[in-house]
Parts: C-alpha cells; structure tokens; sequence
RNA sequence: GGAGGGGUACCAAAGCGGUCAAAUGGGGCGGGCUGUAAACCCGUUGACUUCGGUCUUCGAAAGUUCGAAUCUUUCCCCCUCCA
C-alpha cells in the first residue's frame, strides 16, 4: 500500500473493509479528498464507542483531506436498526437539535480546526431528509433499491431471523443513509464514506445509488467492530456508558477508564486510541515489561487528546496520589456540602444516598457490611456513624468506595 | 379476522394458592489473592428501618379467597401458524 493516509489506516488497525481499495488509494494519491462519519444523536454525548471512528477523522486531517461529520438530525428521527435488538426509543427533534449541540463539542476538542484545507464541516441530515417527499422520493429514490435485496442485509435480516420486530420505518432507514451519500456527493464533493462494520451494507447502497444515478464513482471503508478481550462491546459497560463529553464524564473518570483497560488491549489500544506512532508503539511494547506502565501511556495519550493535556496531567497525578500514596488525589470527583450541615453532624448513610455515591440507604449498608466503604482509607463498620466537624482535615474527607472509587466531601 | 403460545427482578429462566422479596445461571457490587489486569475463591444483589420488622414488586385493572406471581374476568403488548 503506498498511500500514507490508507497505510496508517491499516497499520492502526482501522481498516476493515473497503469498496475497492486500489482506485481509492490512486485517488488518494492525487488529491484530497472530503470523506464523512454520520454520528446517532440519541444522547446528549457520545461514547467510547465512537471514539474510533473520531480517530479516523482525525487522520484524515493529518494526511490532509477534509472531515465532514454528518451529525444525524434526520436519521436519528427514524433510528438506525443495525447492531440492534429492538426499536430504539424515538426522540423529537427539539431534544435532538440539543443534543448535536452538545455532541460538537467533542469534535471541537478532537479535531483541529485552525488549518483552513482540513477545517471539519458539520452538516445535519435533517435540512434535507426533512424536506422530502414521500412520492417523489420512492419514485427517484425507491426505484433503485429492491426489497429483495435489502431483505439480505444484515441489519434486516438478523431482526427478522431473531423473531424481533422491524418498523417499516426503520426498515427505510438504509434507503436514508445512501440518500446521506448521494446528497453529499452533490453538494459536497464527498466521495468517501466512512462507517463501524455494522454500517457495511448501508454504505454500499449510498455508492450504489451514487453510481446508478450519478454514473460517478464513490467509496466506503468500514472499521473493525472494536470489542474488549472480554468480549464486551466497547463504550458501554454495566455501570453506564463512557462519555466523551466532560460533564458527564470527568477528565480523572476518563483516565482511569484507560488505566483499567485488560491486559490484552493494551497494545491494540494504543494504536487505536492515541497518535503514538505505530513503530513507535511497537518498539515501546517490546521494550517495556512493566504493562501499568503502558496503561498509564494509554490513559495519558487518550486523556490528552480529548481534554487536553493539562488535564490528562492532573489526573495522572490525582491517580498517583490517591493509589500508590495512599493519599487523597485533588482531582477526585467532589461533593461539596454545608457547613452548617456538618456542624450538628450528619449521618452517614443521608450523605451518601442523596450525593449518589450509592443508590440508595440499603446499598450504602450493604457496602458497609461487606467492610467495602472507607473514611480517610479506615474501614468504617458502623452504619449509624454520624460525621462531625473533626472527622474533617482541611474542610475535607475522602471517602472510598471499595478499591476505585474515590469521593472528596468538601465542606463550604 | 381465526387458532395456539407467552409477558416474573438488570438479563435469561424456574415457580403455578400459604413455607415467595420469589430457585438457578449470567451480569453488577463488595471482600480475598494480585498489578487499579485476567483467572480463581467467598459474600452480596427491591426500598425504608429504632434491626423487632414495615412497605412496594411477578404486563394493567377488577374480582374470588383468611391468604394470589400462582385461580377468574376484562384490557394491553409480544411471538408462531392460518386467512
């Protein structure tokens, strides 16, 4: 492979599946080119899960083509089956204009935006999938797709196989997705579509349909379907979903949640998830026997890159404190509560249900009982223990919820 | 529209008048071992509690009964077959 954008792609792992991979590396070679990712704007943030796919857009900018991010107004009105069990919950389009304004941000973060040839363009499907006619559509459209094959993809057929129901709304959801295509290509230029494994088939149709009614050449590439050596799927996990955008997820949570990456991904990860070089990574893995060490390289690198690297440092540094001294980090997430609210002592169990650091009064006893929960890194094994204004150092007290999760009480 | 099967906790799945806050498995949480890893072992897993209990929960509502996840009726939803 002699182009460089498509080598690191592969070398990086973040190739899966291309069209065809020879006439897109000759036109590679001559020109830049205009290559869009459509994002779901189901929430208000967007999660590990998609970090991939950011990753890519930003190596396009490093090797000098322009990222257009489809942010899925349109689409996420229907919901996109592919990858899913049942029909998602259906938002109206108020809460999804909030949350593309939220999800930007990320890209803000991610991306760079001072180089004027590769500035990221952000368009929303939903200026022209709203506009459409249903008549016109199936006639201009609708003609060039047969049920027949559309009954093949996966995203059909694995519903239909597993006795789950599909809408015939999200049945139409592919037809949108090349229409997406197809749109772009027009008025962008973009012959470059880029999308999760699952996104295969209806990526294929918007290059079909390009083709078909255009008579011009476009191009999809697929990623690998990233799963844990746990065999999860990446981004959610059981305790709730890692996001990308800061206010849902601190800068010190994301950290840890690379530190605390399986052995077995470690090396993957880097490669995916930060812009060490490749040989680079390489000679690192090979050199470096100590693999927490490496885990800390992966949550610096990832950290930095979303939030920047003041706060990877402080996070790396609140780690520090709070695991290997023992300490109490200053990045830890805080609870601050009243003085006046400590002064005549407050009980325990209130401070730890309503500040969520459990669920509820019988989880918080239940972590007690089981010697989980500590004060200032002592085992608190009274469930009635009242805090007092000298259970305090400093106006604060950590308090540590089995061996990771670490609160500061902070008394204003 | 007709016939049949089904809806139980985070998920899967047992229970089919009291001993059911509901077996079992997975997941989660906590502890042990360790390296903030994996594997393994142990505990725990509705809420509130003065730790005696109390309250809410087996698709929804109404009923039978001293007593219902379990029986009856109506309704809603899902699946299979037929039209």
């Amino acid at each position: 492979m002699k182009n460089k954008f498509l080598k690191e792609m592969s070398s990086r792992g973040y190739l899966s599946q291309c069209t065809d991979l020879n006439k897109l590396e000759e036109i590679c070679n001559k020109e830049s080119l205009q290559g869009y990712i459509g994002f779901d704007c189901t929430a208000k943030s967007l999660h590990v899960g998609s970090l991939l796919q950011i990753m890519i857009l930003k190596l396009m900018q490093k090797h000098g083509h322009r990222p257009i991010i489809l942010l899925g107004g349109g689409t996420t009105l229907i919901g996109d089956p592919s990858g899913k069990d049942t029909t998602r919950k259906i938002l109206e389009k108020r809460e999804i204009n909030k949350n593309i304004k939220s999800i930007k941000k990320v890209f803000n973060k991610i991306l760079d935006n001072t180089n004027k040839k590769t500035k990221p363009i952000y368009v929303d499907n939903a200026k022209w999938l709203t506009k459409l006619n249903l008549i016109k559509f199936l006639r201009e459209i609708g003609v060039n797709f047969t049920i027949n094959k559309m009954l093949t993809f996966d995203s059909v057929k694995l519903r239909l196989e597993r006795e789950q129901s599909l809408s015939y709304m999200e049945f139409n959801y592919m037809l949108l997705q090349a229409f997406d295509f197809y749109q772009l290509f027009k008025t962008h230029k973009c012959k470059l579509q880029i999308g999760g494994s699952d996104q295969w088939g209806n990526i294929v149709n918007g290059v079909e349909l390009i083709r078909r009614k255009l008579r011009k050449e476009s191009f999809g590439i697929t990623s690998p379907l990233i799963t844990l050596a746990s065999g999860a799927k990446m981004g959610k996990t059981e305790k709730g979903a890692i996001w990308l955008n800061k206010d849902l997820f601190s800068p010190y949570e994301y950290w840890q949640f690379w530190r605390n990456t399986d052995d077995r991904d470690v090396r993957r990860f880097l490669n995916y998830f930060t812009d060490i070089k490749t040989e680079e990574i390489e000679n690192i893995c090979d050199k470096e026997k100590n693999i927490n060490k490496l885990k800390i390289l992966l949550a610096n690198n990832a950290t930095r890159i979303l939030h920047g690297k003041k706060a990877s440092l402080k996070a790396e540094q609140s780690a520090k404190a709070t695991f290997e001294g023992g300490g109490i980090g200053t990045d830890l997430p805080e609870i601050k509560i009243k003085h006046s609210d400590i002064i005549s002592g407050i009980n325990l169990l209130d401070l730890l249900s309503s500040s969520n650091i459990t669920s509820s009064k019988s989880e918080a006893r239940r972590t007690i009982a089981n010697k989980g929960l500590k004060i200032n890194n002592i085992v608190i094994s009274d469930d009635k223990k009242i805090l007092q204004p000298k259970d305090f150092r400093d106006k604060s007290l950590k308090i540590s919820i089995g061996k990771k999760k670490h609160f500061l009480i902070k008394v204003t």
